[in-house]
DNA sequence: GATGAATGAGTGTTCATTCAT
DNA sequence: CATGAATGAACACTCATTCAT
């Protein structure tokens, strides 16, 4: 028989994101990506059961991606406050080198899709994050408020500026970037 | 201009709000709205060039008014801290109370309509809070860094708390807005 | 506003039975049935909610239509066996001359959208064959069996005997009319 | 040839016969037949030229079982009311224990496929009973009418009492059984 | 101004069949 | 012989928009 053509399946991946970051979520129909990816309509549904779980795993490999990439080369021994620099650099350099990726989750995010994820399947890689950030509030560290507050002071800010539509006049250099980790921290720390 | 209209036209705004609250962005197709406002479909392309206009200028209308409410008993006078306040929980106010209109700005901003608007038709509206926050920055209240960053740590994070769908375990009582303000303020001043 | 063009309609249903009987039930599609009848696949969408609808509705308007015709001319007062024979003969002559009208349901009625039916739509004009026969059992002339057989060995031979993919070789005239409603006759007869 | 290919093809009519049963004649795809006969879809395309072939073969194999069925334990030499009334109860326990096989006839009998039938393939079995019924005529027992006619109040009477969708109401005991049989003698004997 | 009718182009999805192994 | 992968064509249906009144 033929052998599963595993390209295909990175084809209709990338012409899935591709496609999403040119037209938007809504406009990108599965004969679309099909056509981007050189490729059957019918094709996507031997790899996929239908639309939503084509764009639904694809946004669980991309969380998945993300938490691996958040945590790269953190060193858990490090002081607090450097540790979270890492993170949140690390997160910088994914949404701006993989900025077709960061702008599919933000879009998926904000669609009716989103509710249908089971968030614990990537919620192990994202753990680690909830531990540290949880060691710096019992160290009275940084202040005692829920996780999500934390985030909305850490992460969020960082999506803000690292979007384009958002932030069309700040220039993204070394001094801007620590300049907004630096209003990040004076946010959380105790 | 005849009364009847007005109401026609509020009619189809109302319903372009609720049924994008309903059942999302996408599926609020203007036949679907025209019904539940009860007007022809034809009738809606008499107020609106087209469906892309339409939603535009509910989202433009809806942004005025949030400048608007944003703006409500402002005291310039007072010290910059208070009326960032001020602002702050007159912006908080008008989530909570006007949720819909808030989730349609929401849906629409990250939809590939938002690309279309011309945010001048509203920036007059938010010209104010740009001064104060000009003001407290030559007054070294607060850090000397573009707009696009103080707005990122002041208001993004009230509307991620505001947000039921990503702060699903946070009360938002008097204790964790103060809080949350708290830390925004932190975040921004000298 | 366009008025309803009751022709198009008319149309659309002339179009499904054509095509049913052209090409068989399973065949036909909503869109050939729309190039057959010369309007837009989406206009049949404004009869009907759905393909389901055309074809059950189209069936339970020619189902009235055949009730009406049977009872064509019935005369009560007649003697039972010519009474039944008027019912017989006006049977006849619909299938003959309706032939494709007669096609359609008997498609219809082996296909899965039967169980959709609701059969108290038509009821009302079989009625009085219930009725005629339920006398004719109770007056001791016509065994004293369930209308279903009855039904079995009146009707169903009709439709047999009429249906020319069945009966390629037997030449309808009225001397074998006559011998067909004397078997069926005698098969009821007590 | 194989042991294991008989199985295999076995398998895929099996399969057809029991997804006709179960979702209809429509909805049972290449695809369908080949996943419940847990086989390739291109397995089916080795035994059978396409689709028409599989299901054109099922029939005639089934009416093939029919005929050798309905001449079970004939005894030619018996009254010919007898041997008619052996060949009508072979039918009836045929239809009520094969309800599957039998379904799937009537299924195919209504649809486009049973145009492409070449029914020599399969009347040698059924010559035997033209011939009971043509010496039946000749001997004066029965009416002298086309063997079509005969048909008619003979066997599809017994069709449509097992066709569980038409009868509904009718319990098939010894009785009801019996009575429909006399029905049909009454139709054709002289 | 206001309308319901009408539509071509599109949607997500399944189909019978063929390909390459 | 047997297979899962692959596909163009078709499916039922909805869309934003325009037409004719």
């Amino acid at each position: 028989m033929r052998i599963k053509d595993e390209f295909k399946q990175e084809a209709v991946i990338n012409a899935t994101v591709k496609l999403v970051n040119q037209i938007g979520f809504v406009s990108s129909s599965v004969s679309k990506i099909a056509k981007e990816a050189n490729v059957s309509p019918a094709t996507i549904y031997i790899y996929y059961k239908n639309k939503e779980e084509l764009l639904v795993s694809t946004y669980v490999e991309i969380k998945k991606t993300l938490g691996r990439e958040l945590l790269k080369n953190i060193d858990e021994a490090k002081p607090f406050r450097d540790i979270l620099f890492n993170l949140w650099m690390n997160g910088f350099d994914f949404i701006t080198q993989n900025r077709d990726l960061f702008q599919y989750t933000e879009q998926f995010a904000s669609s009716p899709y989103s509710d249908l994820v089971d968030s614990r399947e990537y919620d192990v890689y994202f753990e680690p994050i909830y531990r540290v950030l949880k060691k710096g509030t019992e160290q009275k560290i940084i202040k005692n408020v829920p996780f999500e507050m934390l985030a909305a002071f850490i992460f969020f800010p960082l999506m803000t500026l690292a979007n384009p539509k958002l932030c069309k006049s700040i220039e993204l250099n070394k001094e801007t970037i620590d300049q907004a980790f630096s209003m990040a921290w004076d946010a959380i720390k105790l």
